[in-house]
DNA sequence: CAGTGGATCGTCT
DNA sequence: GACGATCCACTGG
């Protein structure tokens, strides 16, 4: 049985434990009809106003960021280096602004589909694997910031559990320039799943 | 494998 | 005007 995530579920408080909790939950995307989803193997939280690697440390609001300050079970959508559109879903409550990156998923429904957003031929461990592999698979953009989570892209829960033994916390990638930020371990995958992004993921 | 460098553009200084 | 919550092709061992 499928159960869609509610509102409450994101706007819970502690953006590490929801992070953790989005580990093994199924992110789907309904675009024009066509269904694509797979299983979320690896997030990382940002935690507002006092993380050095959040786009709004010290509370920085601009035109990109405002949607991070939405109450939470929102998309926020940005581009990175020009070419990649990085997939968060924001938490806790308005004026808030925590998040939670995606950073890999498992492909389930819609292989085809996501093989030719991909531009490849044949499934393998690199479909959904890093969060600009994750949007692209599931044809996720830019536009997409700032909409719900109940309507075109929506979290599933199918019932599927993992061991606690088998999520790993890590620091978080990409971010050294985050000081001692960058050491907290805000980062969650799956041990062993090869859709996680980076080396030694055992 | 590991290491390196280019792509590419919106955003903020 | 510099740079990024990245990815991939290409190199050399």
């Amino acid at each position: 049985m499928m159960t869609k995530l509610p509102p409450v579920f994101f706007e819970r408080p502690d953006v590490v434990q929801v992070a953790r909790e989005l580990i093994g939950k199924i992110l789907l995307t309904r675009l024009d009809g066509i269904v694509t989803s797979g299983r979320i193997v690896e997030t990382e939280a940002y935690n507002g106003v006092v993380d050095r690697a959040s786009h709004a440390y010290k509370g920085r609001r601009t035109a990109r960021t405002e949607t991070m300050y939405s109450a939470g079970g929102v998309a926020y959508v940005y581009l990175c280096y020009g070419i990649h559109h990085l997939f968060n879903v924001v938490t806790n409550i308005k004026d808030v602004p925590h998040a939670v990156l995606i950073r890999g998923i498992e492909p389930v429904e819609g292989v085809e589909q996501m093989l030719d957003r991909m531009r490849k031929l044949k499934l393998d461990h690199t479909v959904g694997r890093g969060p600009g592999n994750v949007s692209r698979a599931l044809g996720i953009s830019t536009e997409h910031t700032g909409n719900s989570l109940q309507e075109e892209i929506s979290i599933w829960d199918d019932g599927f559990v993992l061991k606690p033994s088998d999520i790993i916390a890590s620091p978080r990638i990409g971010i050294d320039y985050a000081g001692e930020d960058a050491t907290l371990p805000y980062r969650f995958y799956q041990k062993g799943n090869r859709h996680v992004s980076g080396k030694g993921n055992k």
